[in-house]
DNA sequence: CGCGCGCTTGACTAACTTCAAAGATGGTGG
DNA sequence: CCACCATCTTTGAAGTTAGTCAAGCGCGCG
């Protein structure tokens, strides 16, 4: 759903700037915390705590205009909905990653993949706050650029891979968010990975197969594998 | 190529921040700056001019550590190579648009489609700089929300659509991006789009033939298209 | 213990890629 | 000014690969 009214583009600076941070005294100013900690206890008080089971819904399709979250526990999807009922998993948001600081991403829908604990923020509020704080204005680029690497793999996987490469490549950025050494939980179903990688169950079956036959990947449960890290890593670069 | 070292993880906190700007005195600070004009100036002197003709390297897998670059004029294609000789262009930039403000985004190879100018910056520096100016800091922001939009439907445009559908997401990017009225210029070769769109170059051509047969797209000029932008929309969004 | 759901595997089909060649286009030099 | 060449694009035919349809398996839950 188009919202062409609602952009990225760049704000007008308004409201609380860094040297003049008078009209709001009566409440505890963002300009006043001196340290990461304060500032991640004041946002606490800022935000909403929400929690879903798994499946729920947690924003929908950009209904939820302005509003932005940071996963605590669990994992949540990012998912489109097309009209021919298929979807695209756009992203998977593991404890600590913000979601809908961006326009695009506010108009997917959020779903809990398995049971999630969030907090939920105002973009707008977030934004000002950050005009005067610069411990959180570094959190939100932060954010902002591991989004965009993260993107940015996500795109290098979809374009030009096939379904083994994709499936390395998803692995590897599991592991990345939340490998334990050698060892990465997969929590999600396969129709979500498959989602995720563009291609359908069968094939991410399938590619798990491959990976097992290569001694690439080792089932040590339902949900965690094991890797070979180096050789999962030739087949993600298209040297495998 | 991986870099774990640098990541897109919070920094520190040093350097310029804005209740204390004594450091750095002799220059012209920041902070001082009031209005986005004053930002746009300090801006220009801080960065380098670069000029690249067309297809000429700007700067080549990572090896540019903490390089960003505006566009200033023409278009850059962001490129990730395979080793077996593929490509994907992760992101064209136009005229106004940073990139090289993520990790990710700086190990692709950044290539001019055609004549191009460009500002060049150090990250670092201005992310420094971004802590004490308020303008400057939404700018980049406002950058990379943008960033992540665009790389959202990127996502989405290579996961599950055809040939035609991927075309018409593409085209209405590139309306959105450069677009006067319902008339776009493609200035970009067909190996361009094929590889932005994850496609062949054959395959994008008999894209672009049904898209004319269907009368959604009609050639004005060699780089010149105009659009029947409602029936775009609805191919573009798997309704067509 | 049995049912249901998700995962796996197999056979077939459809779609995109590959390979090949002809058709435009633009730039250069005679 | 026109002809020629290199490059890019389009079109056609054959080959691969992932999707589709269908059935069997296994784990977890009631």
């Amino acid at each position: 759903m188009m919202v062409p009214d609602e952009t990225d583009a760049l704000p007008k600076v308004v409201g609380c700037l860094c040297p003049d941070p008078r009209a709001m005294r009566e409440e505890v100013m963002p300009c006043d915390l001196r340290s990461e900690e304060e500032t991640r206890a004041f946002l606490q008080q800022q935000a909403a705590r929400v929690i879903a089971a798994p499946d729920r819904v947690i924003s929908q399709d950009g209904a939820a205009e302005r509003r932005c979250f940071r996963v605590t526990e669990g994992i949540v999807r990012l998912v489109q909905f097309y009209a021919d009922g298929n979807r695209q998993v756009t992203r998977f948001a593991f404890p600590g990653d913000y979601f809908g600081l961006s326009r695009a991403e506010r108009e997917l829908t959020a779903e809990a993949v398995s049971q999630v604990t969030l907090l939920e923020f105002d973009v707008g509020r977030l934004q000002q706050l950050s005009d005067c704080n610069p411990y959180l204005a570094r959190q939100l680029t932060s954010a902002l650029r591991a989004n965009v690497s993260e993107a940015t793999e996500h795109v290098a996987l979809l374009g030009r891979k096939d379904p083994r490469e994709r499936l390395a490549v998803f692995l590897r950025m599991l592991h990345r968010q939340v490998g334990l050494g050698d060892v990465v939980p997969v929590r999600m179903p396969r129709t979500d990975i498959a989602d995720f990688i563009g291609l359908t169950p069968e094939t991410v079956s399938r590619a798990f197969a491959e990976l097992r036959r290569r001694n690439i990947l080792e089932d040590l449960d339902r949900h965690l594998v094991r890797l070979d890290l180096s050789g999962l890593g030739r087949l993600a670069d298209g040297r495998g």
